[in-house]
DNA sequence: CGGTCAATTGACGAATCTCAATCACCGTGG
DNA sequence: CCACGGTGATTGAGATTCGTCAATTGACCG
């Protein structure tokens, strides 16, 4: 079994305004994600850096273990902060369909604040580090905080925006523009959360990944990725890929609404 | 061109505590959806059934005409009131992916409240009547009433679960069972807003219709529909569906999770 | 009564799946 | 250090589902 632990390129700066008793304090990805408002001094009274405690933890696993299976309950909202994931259903026929593959700095779980009912299982797909929130105390900032309440009706929004994306790809796109897609995807929210070096960028994905993520098979996803590779679009190898010709891709996979 | 304007069976009792002014005053479905909580006369002062004003008013449509268009901004939050709608993206190649079918008492826009842009169409699917409420008054009440916030973040997390199962449908499964859970979503739907009588219901959905929303074409469409009938699971006419066999539906359509 | 559109049916073709074999890689145990 | 076993990626050949194209029918409508 591979340990494919997620290296990214870059490393953060480490000194920081933040208490160094919590882990938050060298977190990479802080600045750029629903923590920024979470653990902003002026968000909130409780919830406070530095002190980790009764609203916070943190915990880590192992590539390839399950976080949360489907039907489980749970009164905590996960983040990662560290490494990758992903949700997704387990059909009877042992096949199983991913909903959404999730980076750093993603929140793994937004409605638990909602609805204690985890509706999809998460499996780490590296090893992984993620810090759970007490929803009681997100749903009390949440009505005492308006910023945050927007904040996350944001993260709502847009993960919403995600899945019609993904409706659109698996009901009237092809194998290749599925697949250009999810990497321009996955290229973006990378960017966006300082995880790119040039064109190139820690992938973890496995084309058994990527083929239950597009609703195609294994086999299908190599053909296809060997004809971006030799068509000179990407190039990737172990645990990376390179976005060689970026336009190309987009010619192919981009959301031209 | 015909008007498939959606004669449900039933008739809902006609006087209610509500004022008379609103059309709401006789709406047949309003105990059944979020308007329940919404003209509750506990949940706010300013949002009283009756007087309609600036925060509510009521609009009408006819079939196959466009109510929102992708890309347009807008302050205001739609329920279908009578009638059948469906949200929907166009593509560049002139088809449709429909996002999902919507029946009298959905609510079109639901994360209009938080994001004024409008990500997807929505179109007429019959002749239809629905209500708009001011964007701000909805926020407004969303922070002041818990019960409202806890009612709409349950209609989000509902939507949520609901593009999961499509997800599901479009990446790993058959068209024979797309299409069977599609007609099983419909009835559970229609059945919980009281639009059933014994196992049939009206279905205003072209297979046109029914191809767009499960990236199928209509030939297909039509081929399964066909072998249902034969099969004895089905019968449809126009503008109606009725289940034969709900078992046998259940075993092609079922999700068994 | 002609025109349009949805539904149906058939024949054919294409995209993708299935099954199967091979190769490369990697960690493990001898 | 090396053989071994497991997994992922690759490639090929044939099967299947579904799409495309085309023609027909029937309903509705002006």
């Amino acid at each position: 079994m591979k340990s494919g632990s997620s290296q990214q390129p870059g490393h953060s700066t480490k000194a920081d305004a933040i208490g160094t008793s919590s882990p938050c304090a060298d977190c990479r990805v802080r600045q750029l994600n629903i923590c920024s408002v979470l653990l902003s001094a002026a968000s909130g009274e409780e919830i406070l850096p530095g002190k980790e405690s009764d609203w916070q933890d943190h915990k880590a696993t192992r590539a390839h273990k399950n976080i949360k299976s489907a039907g489980e309950r749970s009164d905590q909202v996960y983040v990662i902060c560290d490494g990758w994931a992903f949700r997704f259903v387990q059909l009877p026929d042992s096949r199983k369909q991913i909903l959404s593959i999730l980076i750093p700095g993603d929140v793994i779980t937004p409605t638990r604040l909602f609805d204690k009912n985890v509706r999809f299982s998460v499996q780490a797909l590296t090893d992984l580090r993620y810090c759970r929130f007490a929803s009681s105390i997100l749903r009390a900032k949440l009505i005492a905080d308006l910023a945050f309440l927007d904040a996350w009706a944001k993260l709502l929004v847009a993960e919403r925006q995600h899945n019609f994306g993904l409706l659109i790809d698996l009901g009237s796109r092809t194998a290749d523009e599925r697949i250009a897609h999810l990497i321009l995807d996955l290229k973006l929210r990378l960017e966006r959360r300082g995880m790119m070096v040039e064109r190139s960028f820690a992938f973890p994905v496995s084309q058994r990944l990527i083929a239950a993520a597009t609703g195609l098979t294994p086999e299908h996803v190599s053909r296809v990725m060997g004809s971006f590779r030799r068509a000179g679009l990407i190039e990737n190898g172990k645990g990376f890929l390179r976005i060689v010709d970026l336009p190309g891709l987009q010619r192919i996979g981009g959301l031209n609404l």
